[in-house]
DNA sequence: AATGTTTTTATGTGCATACATAATAACCTG
DNA sequence: CAGGTTATTATGTATGCACATAAAAACATT
């Protein structure tokens, strides 16, 4: 029996998904080590290495130190979205984007904006809200809240053509940030915003972005009903 | 003035971090190349490529051969999502998981359901509801339909006492997947399962999962009023 | 000037080697 | 035998080198 030579990495992992897949190595399973994969596919370790890696990033093999590598037993499948600017969403739709902006005001957040910004609960914060829409029509709604004392360079700003969502982009970098999706029934305010019934069932995406540890941004985008966020998953 | 030298992948990929962060390199500029990076920081070739290529991964830098390396002008931030099986997230939160059977029963699915499975009209399909629960309150519904051409051993499972969510993990591999994520409107019969007021805002993932080139399985899941999916996103 | 061909260049990858590190296993020692 | 120490081992990563590949730029040809 000739070993078929794999030479490069992303033939390795194909042999490797390959044998998972026919329940040759199955889930909860040690499998060979880097060392005796690379002897058995006629390759050098670092390209087996380089192979186990990538499906350990996408969660198809628990690899430890001295432990082993190892087939996951509940293997968790990994969605990646990509989070863009809603402008380029829209256009990305083919359909045409515009921006209204329906208020800019620097207040004192409720406490809940100032706890999750964890900023003082006295102090004021440039809230914004705006319109995005795709070929005129309501595509969702923008609720922010910026952190003035981070960006200052944000009360200078009108935020009338440019949106604060792509603004910020520009001019406010950040280091992380937090993402919660959830589905919420529309209020009236932003039922009549939408021009949707009230109570209809709306895509949130609620996100806070820091800069190091100071948050720089808290922003409530509220889908109009339709949206979808889509994905694929697999290895 | 002394270059400081930084020996692993990660701190190259930090500072390189610090610089696009501080504006050294702006959105949409070029950076330096490989070659020269690897001199000014004191280490090889292959580190600062590990770092970039890293970056790259995660949508900080656009790299394209001969043309170079440059920060993405409208960084597309990556937020990466586990799917874990509900049972899992349900006791990652601390609470007791439970499960009940809805219905079971092979069935001509509708148009819109062999459409998105790209099964024959008129072939039947298994159809499975169920409800999760956890510490016995209604946390998801589960509505999915089983291609049993590709996965007959489900017809001789009940899923009584183990769900379809699990059941296929462990018996049906996939090699890849599409998922949706959308807030739905609660129709009555699905608000009167999970006890909600109809029309209720529920989070709703559909997800169609793949064997190559056949479907294995397509899945609807409406969680319970105020459930969030949350991440975290940042290099 | 439009079109096709060759050169150049930056990234992409493979390999052999060496050492670092984490975690287990084996070995003490009281 | 409990508890701590040491050895072992598989993965993690750095390095220098070589060659592959994609794409832009330069060149040649009609």
């Amino acid at each position: 029996m000739n070993t078929p030579s794999f030479r490069n990495w992303q033939s390795v992992q194909d042999e490797v998904l390959r044998r998972i897949h026919a329940r040759e190595w199955k889930p909860g399973d040690l499998i060979p080590n880097e060392a005796d994969l690379a002897v058995e596919f006629g390759c050098a370790r670092s390209t087996v290495n380089r192979a186990l890696r990538s499906l350990a990033e996408s969660g198809l093999l628990d690899r430890r130190r001295k432990a082993g590598t190892r087939v996951a037993a509940e293997p968790v499948a990994k969605a990646t979205l990509d989070i863009a600017v809603i402008r380029q969403e829209v256009e990305a739709r083919g359909s045409t984007y515009t921006y209204q902006l329906i208020g800019r005001a620097q207040v004192v957040p409720p406490l809940g904006i100032s706890g999750a910004m964890q900023t003082a609960a006295a102090e004021p914060l440039l809230h914004v809200r705006a319109l995005h829409l795709a070929d005129g029509a309501p595509y969702a709604i923008e609720d922010r809240w910026i952190n003035t004392g981070n960006v200052p360079a944000a009360l200078a700003e009108p935020f009338e053509t440019v949106s604060a969502n792509e603004w910020l982009l520009r001019n406010a970098p950040y280091t992380h940030g937090d993402i919660a999706f959830a589905a919420v029934q529309a209020q009236a305010a932003d039922a009549a915003i939408l021009n949707v019934p009230t109570h209809s069932a709306l895509f949130a995406i609620d996100r806070v972005t820091w800069d190091t540890n100071v948050s720089v941004t808290k922003v409530l985008l509220l889908f109009a009903p339709g949206y979808q966020l889509r994905t694929r998953i697999g290895a």
